[in-house]
DNA sequence: TTATTTTTTTTATTTAATAAAATAATTAGT
DNA sequence: ACTAATTATTTTATTAAATAAAAAAAATAA
């Protein structure tokens, strides 16, 4: 049985949270008074300003000069404040999403804003080792042609799929790649010098949307992907939630059809990831073209040069009003809202984001999604629950890994079981 | 969208923090040193001598006389430690379990064990302005008979059932008490004058394992407490998960059978709470018996004096070898599995802890539930789970309360979304 | 008896927050 | 134009609490 460590908090960790307080305030604010700051961090003004002048000492934060908003000046009675305001390239952040054949690179600044981005490919049985340095020397070209200042890089956030140890850095397991316990932090801070931060790829999109995204001030926050299989990432008041042994957020094998159901790669029956994933949906797709041959699905595809259809095509039928299309989506995406009844029910979020596959087609998801969500979950509990698609698009997986690098910097407090 | 309130930590909250380390620390070990307490909340030595100083002025902690376990002298080179015990009896609490019919009331003192407590029964129909009158009546006469001095009581917590308003104390819905709006911590704040935390009993029920029972040192605890529904409770880290609405834990009403299954109370087919629910299994039990008159299980029910059988009778009829029983028991039990499982997907608990009539009969049905959800969980999810029954038996509703108000004292920090 | 070891306490120092006072920059009223 | 009022920010002096370092205490080992 593992006992906690109660840690005694000592004196320099208080600074250090009081300065990510007023951080994470001008995140959220875009621009504020020092006085603001005293009254939303419940700090004392001499305090603030005391802190405030660290950071500006530090370029971090900058005053702006006149008084942005010239309308709201007629409340201006008494010294004016003077606003503060985050300095966005003050730092930057590197994000590396892995995924399947491909990695992505992102350079961002405070914001998670993209400052630039690069794709790269790999063949699939590449060792991991390999993939990494490739990472690396990566990185090193972007850095050298974007001409930053290393000192002024936080870290490098890495999204990983499958399970991911977060403490010690280590992807424990990738199935889709066939990786087994690689050492991710260990090799890229060798190599590079940053720190680096690993987590699940999903989560990391999590904490991107909790913090710089959509997710923002929602009390608990699910983020929900479908791609090649369906997961999910919870951030819980600012704290990250991994689980145990950070396998939390498997909701893609959460059984919906306990009898009948189609077998699962997991070895189940009836997972949820055998019903509403993008594979699975073309499947169906494909079934019901040849089906139906006269079908303005059948049409879209025969126009399609590729072996398999895509999942676009799939949508446009759908959105051209193709019948058959629509009655399947519906068929299959009922599942998802009972999936997020069932999280709604255990978790009660106040947000719920869709990524990946969800928010491509999110004009015809959503609806269903939101509607069997809300008919399905206990007395009322799925009414306040907003549902939005991810506000970073495909951005989402890069974003969500530097994420992963910014949050040092903003919130020591990420760690949680 | 409801803006955080990042409060910047002041001083005085670092000694509170550091004082409730100790305590918890305390708590934990039963016994040990000042050197033990520097080392375990990483306080300095000087810091652990000053807050214990404090404590032992106050009463609550004690200096141990002659080094209790006598074995272990050998190691003692140096000056001796000594040791250091919390004073259970120091303090006390009152927990308030307020059930359909009844509502039990118990005196604990630091570690949460009863000292004295009372059941008293009320009219279903009994509005809920007379029944908090009671119980108030009822503690009064309690603390005269026992002759506890009013200061040293920490305060009363409240066990609800149905949805619980915990920062405001209002029992907002109690469907089976006809309940709506009850602001309980107001009413008994202002008739007994001790504080009063109100929260939902299944979750108080947890927070009493995870600090003073079984899942001590777990660092995801779910309890799922089963009686006439089904309702679950979390504490991440010594913190409580109450989800954005206060609604987290509904398991009951996750759908386990999404076609064809039972209609349930809440308007939705194939909740849980339609297969696995003491009524349900009475109610398949008399079907059964009826089919069946030559049965163990029909003559066990044909003893029984009272009008509907009592569960008792069923797990009887199973643990003296009734297959029809045993058969349906395995029918009904394995739904539990199943949402465990998928409790395990999403949440990845290190423990889950089973109360009501699941400990009531945890010889039957803890093997199937647990062979259930090992077997369905994701990929070895399952497999590090504990499974154990509720430590503490019939007394979870009242320890579990009673840890509501308790939680003030040890640990401040149990406040989350 | 002395050296060593470990625990606990004391003393002096340091850090950081903050209350209170001072200063600054404005509007409103006369 | 001048004064009062108002609000924001900074400065000064104070305070709380943690902690490093030193001292003291209480034992064993040689």
């Amino acid at each position: 049985m593992l006992t906690q460590h109660f840690s005694g908090r000592n004196l320099n960790r208080v600074k250090a949270h009081n300065l990510q307080a007023i951080l994470m305030s001008l995140l959220h604010e875009n621009q504020i008074s020092r006085a603001g700051l005293a009254k939303r961090t419940s700090l004392s003004s001499a305090t603030v300003t005391n802190l405030a002048n660290e950071l500006l000492a530090q370029g971090i934060i900058t005053e702006i000069k006149p008084q942005a908003t010239e309308i709201e000046r007629k409340r201006a009675v008494g010294r004016p404040r003077r606003m503060l305001r985050l300095v966005p390239n003050a730092r930057y952040a590197l994000g590396v999403h892995i995924g399947v054949g491909l990695f992505r690179i992102a350079l961002t600044n405070l914001h998670a804003d993209i400052i630039d981005n690069r794709i790269v490919e790999f063949e699939r049985a590449t060792p991991a080792a390999e993939v990494l340095e490739k990472i690396a020397l990566e990185i090193e070209d972007l850095l050298l042609e974007m001409a930053i200042d290393r000192s002024r890089i936080l870290g490098i956030g890495v999204g990983a799929s499958g399970l991911v140890n977060h403490d010690q850095g280590i992807n424990v397991i990738a199935p889709r790649l066939g990786w087994n316990n690689i050492y991710i932090q260990a090799e890229l801070q060798a190599r590079l010098g940053f720190p680096v931060r690993v987590d699940n790829n999903v989560r990391a999109m999590a904490i991107a949307e909790a913090f710089f995204g959509a997710g923002r001030g929602a009390g608990v926050l699910a983020f929900v992907y479908g791609r090649i299989g369906v997961g999910a990432g919870f951030v819980v008041n600012g704290q990250v939630f991994r689980g145990s042994g950070a396998g939390a957020g498997e909701i893609g094998h959460t059984i919906v059809v306990p009898q009948g159901g189609q077998e699962c790669r997991c070895g189940q029956n009836g997972c949820l990831e055998t019903l509403v994933t993008e594979p699975v949906i073309i499947r169906r797709s494909v079934e019901l073209a040849q089906q139906h041959p006269e079908s303005l699905l059948a049409k879209y595809m025969e126009n399609e040069s590729a072996a398999a259809p895509s999942i676009e095509t799939v949508f446009a039928a759908a959105r051209d009003g193709d019948e058959l299309t629509l009655k399947m989506l519906d068929d299959q995406i009922c599942y998802l809202g009972i999936a997020l009844a069932n999280l709604v029910n255990v978790l009660n979020p106040g947000m719920i984001l869709l990524g990946g596959v969800f928010a491509q087609g999110d004009d015809l998801v959503r609806p269903i999604a939101s509607k069997v969500m809300r008919e399905t979950a206990f007395s009322g509990l799925g009414d306040d629950v907003i549902i939005e698609p991810t506000s970073f698009g495909w951005r989402a997986g890069v974003v969500g890994a530097a994420a992963l690098a910014l949050m040092d910097f903003f919130y020591q407090t990420t760690e949680t079981v």
